[in-house]
DNA sequence: TCGAATTTGTGCGTATGTATC
DNA sequence: GGATACATACGCACAAATTCG
């Protein structure tokens, strides 16, 4: 039998006495130093021990500041429209209004240029195919919640209306609909998901420390001939949105 | 304009030799030593190189044998079930099946037993309700690919032939049609989704290093007056399932 | 306003443990 | 069982962020 190490055992003390509600959510902790005196340790090992609960999600480092009892913020239930009929913003807005809160998002546009390698692969184009790209940033009451990369196949909906997806007299009215408006129908939704890490850009976006935990969606909705029109990476932070499907019998 | 960091160099090094192909997907790369002597730095400093890729899923550390280029195991697709008519079990096995492979599952019931916290809440129960849990270990061709912890209320199927999931004449039925043996109805399922890391024991049981990345999702059936009648916690590993939601217009 | 003290974060080196061959 | 190679834990130095007088 081979005894725990002591960093180990610091983080058990520490876990426990948050547990004896003796520090409370977003109550700060002794500094390492403090906590080193008290536990007759080195700061060294009180880091490491730190560092297993931040990484645990108990506690949470701020720099210059003090490392403190992780505050549990509410998350946002995030429902996600594998229905047909509701496409990604109207279902966002709606329940977003369903909490009292106020569903709004930013985007940009840009095309046509080329897709990545594994973008056109998940489209069914080639790599010389010309695409628009939308940037989205989706947020409640003006706080960013989830990140979206939008790609859709420039030759989907050239000389339309709906070739910008968030311009014109269509915009934020979803892909579906604008897909319905150039004459696409589109009769089914995949989405992918999987566990992945921030990466700079995306937890500056979110307002996340670097390497957070998210889930990767890439979500992709194809018409009845079997062709992907529109192809999308949604990026959704498990610190501020919980991912749902249901599915209810009418 | 900060200069990078040497372990961040070599990484990069690193990486642009395996995207240059020169070591290919299961290939052994040079002892920590040897990359050391030829970088000229430090066998720390190669560690760290090496351990940046880790966590990116670009290299995988043997212990005592070497370091290896990550070689990109073919993932199962898991379409989740969402709909009423068909549960885990046989939609497990037809998508096995579909792929050629062999769909199977080991399961252990205990109960009757007291469920944690948390679990009482999602089924809507106290914590002095006993439950039956279940434990699962699906497996494809004998290898096991997910896990799932299966919680239901005693009192939904005391007195009747299904109390036990895995046992008596409806042993692998799933859920929903036990359910209806006893004259439950279920009409409404819901999966929420979270990103995670495997512990020691989920990483033993599904042959993955310690902390690698899954999700973890929370199934509740619901019958139609609302009452939950089974709860489950199943953990994907990234590695080895891609999970997968779809609707397809009828 | 500014700057020093405090506190956490990052990177690296070393010692030791453990798995593989 | 020895040699080799990776894994873990810890200590140290310095950078970055924050706080406060």
């Amino acid at each position: 039998m081979r005894e725990q190490p002591p960093s180990l055992r610091i983080a058990e003390a520490l876990q426990q006495r948050i547990s004896d509600q003796e520090w409370a959510p977003g109550d700060r902790l002794p500094s390492r130093a403090q906590l080193a005196q008290e536990y007759e340790c080195t700061e060294a090992i009180v880091r490491r021990a730190q560092e297993r609960l931040i990484a645990e999600g108990v506690l949470e480092g701020r720099a210059g500041s003090g490392t403190y009892v992780a505050a549990q913020r509410e998350r946002l239930r995030l429902v996600r429209p594998l229905a047909r009929e509701i496409g990604e913003q109207e279902s966002f807005r709606t329940q977003m209004a369903a909490l009292g809160k106020r569903g709004t998002w930013d985007s940009r546009s840009e095309g046509p240029l080329t897709a990545p390698t594994t973008v056109a692969a998940r489209l069914g184009i080639t790599e010389a195919d010309y695409c628009v790209r939308t940037s989205y940033e989706y947020l409640a009451d003006s706080k960013p919640v989830y990140l979206a990369t939008s790609w859709e196949p420039y030759s989907m909906t050239s000389g339309s209306l709906v070739v910008l997806p968030e311009g014109g007299p269509h915009a934020g009215q979803g892909v579906v609909r604008r897909m319905a408006e150039a004459g696409v129908k589109v009769t089914r939704a995949v989405e992918r998901a999987n566990p992945g890490n921030a990466n700079a850009e995306e937890a500056h976006l979110l307002g996340l420390l670097r390497g957070a935990s998210v889930t990767r969606i890439q979500r992709t909705y194809y018409s009845s001939d079997g062709r992907a029109v529109e192809t999308a990476d949604i990026v959704v932070p498990a610190a501020l949105c919980e991912i749902v499907y249901e599915s209810t019998e009418g």
